[in-house]
DNA sequence: GCGACAG
DNA sequence: ATCTTGTCGC
């Protein structure tokens, strides 16, 4: 079981970043996604002007890529979005979500940062090594780390690096269409991480257990039209 | 001090 | 992230 109620979410910047320093040494790159039976996608929406996060997990299976099953979280939000502190907004959201899946995943893609963070710990690294399952981070936009130029053709692809570290992959996967940037969060590598990014894309930009989470978690609840 | 800055 | 319908370009 996930424990959720015995930690302090609620903390300031200052211990969240001791903690980020902290949990980023247990972060491991190792590809451990050989036998990856089912794969999802972690993503958090906003309720009552952002005070509730609405986490889901879509969980599907590989690979069929055919939805096994959902999960919500709903929980006050007890953090302000401060540019590289994300995963304090939305971790216990996600946490509930997790509890409630007769099953956690065997790999995690989550909305947002893996490594390629200040810290080198983005939500997918802290959400991995929380739950200590293969995690990796597909960003719609750049936290931080630079790049050359990306062919405009799908499948192009240019390391992200901060200064000498190599944090994670800017990834086209749609023609002419703006790329992803994507890191490992934990028991992956980045040439596992990218390969499991474009194999889970299918006519769109994100990879599919992301939109399904995406779409779940910002479903408004509204009324039947008619 | 100034600019950058996941969702 | 969120407020929201149609419109433009590949
Ligand atoms: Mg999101």
């Amino acid at each position: 079981m996930v424990d959720t109620t015995c930690h302090a979410w609620s903390v300031d910047i200052r211990s969240a970043r001791t903690i980020q320093v902290q949990l980023a040494k247990r972060v491991r790159l190792v590809d451990e996604t050989r036998n990856v039976t089912t794969v999802a996608g972690v993503d958090t929406g906003f309720e009552g002007e952002g005070a509730i996060a609405r986490a889901c997990i879509a969980v599907f299976h590989w690979p069929d890529l055919v939805l096994a099953e959902t999960a919500i979280g709903r929980q006050p939000v007890t953090f302000p979005y401060v540019p590289g502190y994300l995963s304090f907004r939305e971790m216990p959201a996600i946490l509930e979500a997790a509890e409630k899946l007769s099953t956690l995943p065997d790999l995690l893609l989550c909305d947002g940062q893996g490594i390629a963070h200040p810290r080198r710990l983005g939500i997918a690294a802290h959400l991995g090594v929380w739950l200590d399952r293969p995690a990796i981070g597909v960003g719609k936009s750049r936290l931080c780390g630079t790049h050359g130029p990306v062919a405009e053709e799908k499948g192009a692809t240019r390391a992200l690096y901060d200064g000498d570290d190599r944090i994670g992959t800017v990834v086209r996967t749609r023609t002419k269409v703006r790329p992803l940037f994507v890191s490992p969060g934990h028991r992956v590598d980045h040439g596992a991480a990218v390969r499991w990014v474009l194999a889970t894309v299918g006519r769109y930009r994100l990879p599919e257990p992301i939109r399904a989470a995406d779409h779940a978690a910002s479903r408004r609840i509204r009324t039947s039209s008619h």
